[in-house]
DNA sequence: ATGAAAGCGCTAACAA
DNA sequence: TTGTTAGCGCTTTCAT
């Protein structure tokens, strides 16, 4: 607070102006050789460190990288930001985080608040919900979207996830062990990604000739505790022998709730999760699952982060899912 | 980047002085209803916000908060970072996130960028390894240090783990199992963690009047890779019958190599990890484990991080750890 | 109640 | 080669 070290307390203290302070500790040519190293010498001796604001206000880019997720437990959200902030590193940029928790007041204000500090580039998951004006105002802002779509009011990028063939493979693998009735826990129609996982879902029981029960669809705002409540209803139920997750937080919750409700109800109900953390290898003999490339997305958000194209021919990128088969989808006489 | 609307831009779409929209948007008394109203309504529909910067250039709080820490996969850290982030998120502050990889140059640039921004509060997970003139420019910035605490040539808070009664009960109640070879991987002497926590070992040691045998003692810069090196070998080796870990990612990294190395290695090997993340209790049948109240620590950091005061008279804050016995550790003739 | 001036730290564009 | 001026957006101080 105190005594920030400027350019022009560095001239005062050398007894010149601070123009030439400026020019020589940003290598300008027209600086003699003798006057820059002493600049130099005496701005490291006082600890000087050039005003981010200042030069801000100037117009210069900020080096400010917007990051908007639902949470960063989850370990898809944690590995995904690891490696964003590792390339953000790299790149001298600051990582700025904002967690909605899926909610579009935060979103909203976080996006404000990336304005107010002039926020380069933005990678988001957009939370489901109409979106206002928000977005309107970043115009100086390039928006990533990740996972999710949603409209935006202008052109953005997206990173998504095509999970549709992971998803009606799930279906048909659950069948091709025996099972009918196979029940559904995913995002409701608000999100894209809810609306193109349960399409995928419904044509995976139409590709094994079943019959589609509206009690076993469960869908709702995508959470822990909504994957953990539905998937303890389903337990409870015992009118699903399997189930299918449709979402990262959803499938931790119904796998917890799976893991809760102890060994007995876990052997009789087949899961596939939705997301790969490292520990579902481990889980209960090993946890089938729909597998999304997270690295493959983080590293392309970074490519697009780091192209300084303004926009990109190609704005649309996905990325494959696939079907994971552990334990937890053993043939049921076999369990 | 094209036309940011300032209060000029305002003031003179409203034909009035920039000085009446910049009352008028902050509320000053001295303005007509009537100006304060239009000026407002004006600023909301041409999508006004302030621009941080300049605010910053006057000596106006940044808001920034900075975070330093190893990495954001593992769940200890990316739980802290969620609580951290959920707390900034309340308060309308920037969290800055840098990730250090334990690697002190990393921690140094970030602590300067961090400093050009200039970031009002700093909590960080210190590197190991001499700190040279890093922190003495960040004068105006509060730093609170975390789980480990390091030489900073300033006062600083710090948050602490009391894990030392954990760990020797965790080599006592090895012990009382009857395992008399029992290996230790844990950070090396460059850490203050790291110190404590091998004393606590030994003292364990010796309350279960065990011998310390130094081949059964790994000790190294903290990384998952080291836990799960260090851990093979101790598992090839077969000099030792129980391990345990001193670490957030050494414990994964050894509990992945027990994982990898099959069942049967894995029934014949106590182990006790270090930190509980959610899955540890689903591994395994459990895994045992030294648990660190991450929530505490967290909700005490944003304490801090809140708190106005300048210099708090309590600058050390510790949370004692506590030792969570599961399967992993059961008596050796049951297993 | 409103406006004009000054200055926060920095650099592009002139001036010397 | 070095110095002076001006202005980025904003608010405090001093006019009006």
């Amino acid at each position: 607070m105190s005594d920030r070290v400027t350019i022009k307390s560095i001239a005062k203290d050398l007894g010149i102006s601070h123009m030439t302070v400026s020019r020589a500790l940003s290598d300008h040519p027209n600086v003699l050789k003798e006057t820059r190293d002493a600049v130099k010498q005496r701005a490291r001796e006082l600890g000087y460190v050039k005003n981010a604001a200042a030069s801000a206000m100037r117009g210069e880019q900020t080096q400010i990288v917007g990051l908007l997720l639902p949470n960063i437990v989850n370990e898809f959200y944690a590995r995904f930001a690891n490696t964003m902030a590792l390339a953000c590193e790299a790149q001298s940029l600051q990582l700025v985080i904002h967690l909605t928790g899926d909610n579009i007041v935060n979103e909203e204000q976080a996006l404000e608040r990336l304005h107010q500090i002039q926020a380069q580039r933005v990678v988001m998951v957009p939370t489901p919900g109409k979106s206002e004006n928000s977005v309107l105002h970043l115009r100086s802002t390039s928006v990533i979207q990740l996972i999710r779509q949603r409209d935006m009011g202008r052109p953005t990028s997206a990173i998504l996830v095509d999970d549709s063939a992971a998803i009606r493979s799930a279906v048909t693998h659950l069948a091709a062990q025996g099972h009918s009735r196979i029940a559904y826990i995913g995002a409701d129609s608000k999100l894209s990604s809810g609306r193109s996982r349960l399409a995928a879902f419904q044509d995976g029981l139409m590709l094994a000739n079943l019959e589609e029960t509206p009690e076993l669809v469960c869908t709702g705002a995508p959470s822990n505790e909504m994957g953990q409540s539905y998937a303890r209803r389903i337990i409870g139920d015992r009118h699903a022998t399997a189930m299918v997750c449709g979402g990262f937080e959803i499938s931790n919750g119904a796998l917890s709730a799976l893991m809760d409700t102890g060994r007995q109800s876990a052997e009789n109900m087949s899961f596939i999760g939705y997301g790969d953390p490292s520990f579902y290898a481990w889980v209960g003999g090993g946890v089938s699952t729909i597998r999304v490339p997270v690295e493959s997305l983080a590293h392309k958000a970074v490519e697009l982060l780091t192209a300084r194209g303004e926009t990109p021919s190609e704005p649309v990128h996905s990325f494959d899912a696939v079907l994971i088969t552990r334990n937890t989808t053993q043939v049921l006489s076999e369990r």
